[in-house]
RNA sequence: UCCUCGGUAGCUCAGUUGGUAGAGCAGUUGACUGUUAAUCAAUUGGUCGCAGGUUCGAGUCCUGCCCGAGGAG
């Protein structure tokens, strides 16, 4: 395989809504992207070609986890993650920054050593640091690598904010450096600033400075209402360069995605479907089904009856609400797969749909029925 | 026929020296946003087998009866 450079262009706009295609040497990503979660080298209840034939055209892994098991070692020598997951797709990997906060019962944080550990699963103390990160992502061989960040809690003051938006810049600077030269490879940035206009303004001028390949905003959907963080990504979308992707971290229901998409932003990744698919909660054209509702029992239809893609058509909400309340595994399967299909039919139609320039009509369609 | 042990929520069972009836599961509903999650949370159900008695007060003590399991003959 020859290798093909990294590079991002945008094919069409509607107002801030945009197209775009990235390629990397592992293949071309159409945007807007979804990016379905295999935080443990796996997209959990699914095969990985199943994940290809949903339309999905890169995943996401997660340092923090694959760092504790199964450990770089076991994956470098496998010749690296895709082959150890047998995946052919691209793949982003996460810095870890996220469960500096999601495990925050377990760290303490030191400007210059990084964040200090303790494994939620041995207690086993360990340092990853900017540049530790870095190195592993590398080892992971991921595409798209993410500096590590610290992500914190929209509850906090504006004081707290800017130390944390400080230190995540400063990591920013020092996770480029460690990245070096890669033509090849992506590394992104995280913007940071919580709800604070100015302190986002500020994160996006210093990383533009660095100059990364891509743009995240992090610190978002963690506690705060959709409006509030619409209104960021209003204060922020003529200030994110034009020509790199935009990744709005971890989000999100379908309405947060069409009201990203809206305001400039290019992918997303989130645990939503997945987990939702695993715990009963069905994402469709109509709104969220829980599978698991009585009403369900004698209902014949199946969720989507125009989905053909692995037979899901073929499956009746009232077989499926039996999978569930028996706890077959195959319920998280099908469930998890239907999900995962929906989002990747959203996209596509979001994709089309700003190509055709009816976006906004689109937008105003189902906003408030998803 | 006698003896013993049981009968408490749909199911399996806890219930202190008598003091406002509980749990688990099932059922019903709700969460889930850079995954410690096939997870978590909330919640509906009981004339305590029946009828009397003792007591200020009985699921708990006494009597009788009904039902079930085991044992003796």
């Amino acid at each position: 395989m020859s290798l093909r450079k990294f590079s991002f262009k945008v094919t069409s706009k509607e107002n801030y809504a945009r197209t775009g295609l990235i390629k990397t040497h592992r293949g071309k990503i159409h945007t807007p992207v979804f990016m379905p979660v295999g935080t443990q080298a796996t997209v959990k209840a699914t095969f990985i070609d199943d994940i290809i034939e949903t339309g999905s055209e890169i995943i996401l892994a997660n340092t923090y986890h694959l760092m504790l098991r199964p450990g770089l070692d076991r994956i470098k020598k496998s010749k690296g993650l895709h082959k150890y997951m047998n995946c052919k797709l691209p793949i982003l990997t996460d810095s870890g920054g996220f469960q500096v906060m999601s495990l925050s019962k377990l760290n303490k944080i030191d400007r210059e050593k990084g964040a200090i550990f303790n494994s939620h699963i041995d207690g086993r103390k360990f340092i990853l640091s900017p540049e530790e990160s870095i190195k592993i992502q590398k080892g992971l061989n991921s595409d798209i690598v993410m500096v590590m960040d610290e992500c914190p809690k929209n509850t906090q003051d504006k004081k707290k904010i800017k130390e944390s938006l400080d230190l995540s810049m400063y990591w920013a600077k020092r996770s480029k450096i460690a990245f070096g030269t890669n033509k090849f490879k992506a590394l992104f940035g995280i913007v940071q600033g919580g709800l604070f206009n100015d302190l986002r303004l500020e994160s996006i001028e210093k990383l533009v400075d660095i100059n990364f390949d891509g743009y995240a905003l992090g610190g978002l959907a963690v506690g705060e209402t959709q409006n509030e963080m619409f209104t960021v990504l209003d204060s922020v979308k003529d200030y994110m360069p034009e020509n790199k992707p935009r990744y709005l971290m971890g989000v999100g229901t379908p309405s947060d995605i069409l009201g990203a998409v809206r305001r400039g932003v290019d992918m997303f990744d989130c645990v939503l479907p997945t987990r939702s698919g695993r715990t009963g909660l069905a994402f469709t054209w109509k709104g969220r089904v829980n599978i698991r509702n009585a009403k369900y029992k004698y209902d014949n239809s199946p969720l989507n009856k125009d989905c053909k893609k692995f037979g899901l058509n073929k499956y009746s909400k009232n077989y499926l609400n039996h999978l569930f309340n028996t706890n077959e595994i195959l319920g998280s399967m099908l469930l998890t797969l239907h999900n995962l299909n929906f989002y990747q039919e959203l996209m596509q139609a979001i994709r089309y749909n700003i190509k055709k320039g009816t976006f906004e009509r689109f937008h105003r369609k189902y906003f408030n029925k998803l």
